[in-house]
DNA sequence: CAAACCGA
DNA sequence: TCGGTTTGG
């Protein structure tokens, strides 16, 4: 999946949150929520984050729970959604299959020795998950007054596109693929303690000597979500690579390799499918509505998540009296 | 010796 | 994501 390879060809430096106050940042919706809930949430104390019903919920108690980390920093999130996922993700494509096979077998399996409620669950995670999660992150989002844009496609490319068009200050992402997308600035380790780090596109190119066409062939050679490396090619052997052969095609021809679709991936990197966007930074919670929503509506235990919602109120008291002076 | 691989 | 192992220039 997630390419380490791309860190060790991009220029990263660290920065303090000083650095990017008052920064608006494009964040990849899927893999903010998904990163965040994996890395801080204990999964272990499952019954919080499913309700009765069997619904799940983490991903309420995760907006509540990260949100502040940006407010609290002066940042703007603009969360953006994926749109279709490109038929080129073969891999991912078929890792989700994998997942929803592995999950229906519980199913039946629990189903098969009468745990009707258990049955019930994985049922409700299978299914309706994925649309549900979404929508409900959405409603809440909306009540937060945090704004979000529905990519067409990736929405690291449409991160990297808002980057790079300056209708965000930067992309926000905890991976390396709005540097190929073309986003000249990417922070990351936004939600984690520490300072963030600033991933540079033009210095990167600086450092390899390469252009950004010869970054994503280099990219390519290693391996990237949408293609297999090449069997002994790693992060330094490609950018020599590519700088002695010229491009992606010197190089497969010189070692007589091949990469499927490399054609399409490549042109898909250089110009993915974004969409212009207007952001309205103005952000004004609807903490008492989202409480309720999240809460009242969706049955969250109001302990998991008084204390996010009081630091989201308080951040925007913060910021008012900013106004001020 | 550095780079890439690979298993935990 | 990391550290030990293998490869190869």
């Amino acid at each position: 999946m997630g390419n380490a390879d791309l860190r060790d060809l991009a220029a990263i430096r660290d920065v303090t949150f000083a650095d990017i106050d008052g920064s608006v940042v494009a964040v990849d919706a899927h893999n903010w929520l998904y990163r965040y809930l994996t890395t801080t949430v204990k999964w272990t104390a499952d019954e919080v984050y499913t309700t009765d019903d069997g619904m799940e919920v983490a991903n309420l108690i995760g907006i509540v729970q990260g949100l502040p980390k940006f407010f609290e920093h002066d940042l703007i999130p603009v969360l953006v959604f994926d749109g279709d996922v490109t038929d080129l993700k073969a891999d991912e494509v078929a890792d989700r299959r994998a997942k929803r096979e592995a999950a229906e077998e519980r199913r039946a399996a629990a189903a098969e020795r009468g745990d009707a409620v258990e049955a019930a669950r994985l049922e409700a995670r299978t299914q309706r998950l994925t649309e549900t999660i979404h929508e409900t992150t959405r409603d809440l989002l909306r009540l937060l007054d945090v704004p979000t844009v529905e990519a067409p496609a990736e929405g690291e490319a449409q991160c990297a596109h808002m980057a790079a068009t300056g209708a965000v200050d930067h992309a926000g992402s905890e991976d390396y693929d709005t540097l190929l997308f073309g986003a000249p600035t990417t922070l990351r380790q936004l939600t984690s303690k520490g300072n963030p780090e600033l991933m540079d596109l033009v210095a990167t190119l600086d450092e390899l000597g390469l252009d950004r066409q010869g970054l994503i062939d280099a990219a390519m050679l290693c391996g990237t979500d949408f293609n297999e490396g090449i069997h002994g090619i790693g992060p330094k052997t490609a950018v020599t690579a590519v700088r002695e052969h010229g491009d992606l095609w010197g190089v497969l021809a010189d070692r007589d390799a091949d990469i499927p679709n490399a054609e399409a991936i490549r042109d898909l990197f250089m110009d993915p499918p974004a969409i212009d966007v207007d952001i309205d930074t103005s952000v004004n919670p609807d903490v008492e509505a989202a409480r309720a929503y999240v809460v009242d509506e969706w049955g969250v235990a109001a302990d998991e998540v008084e204390r996010g919602f009081e630091r989201i109120a308080e951040s925007q008291v913060q910021t008012g009296l900013d106004r001020w002076t």
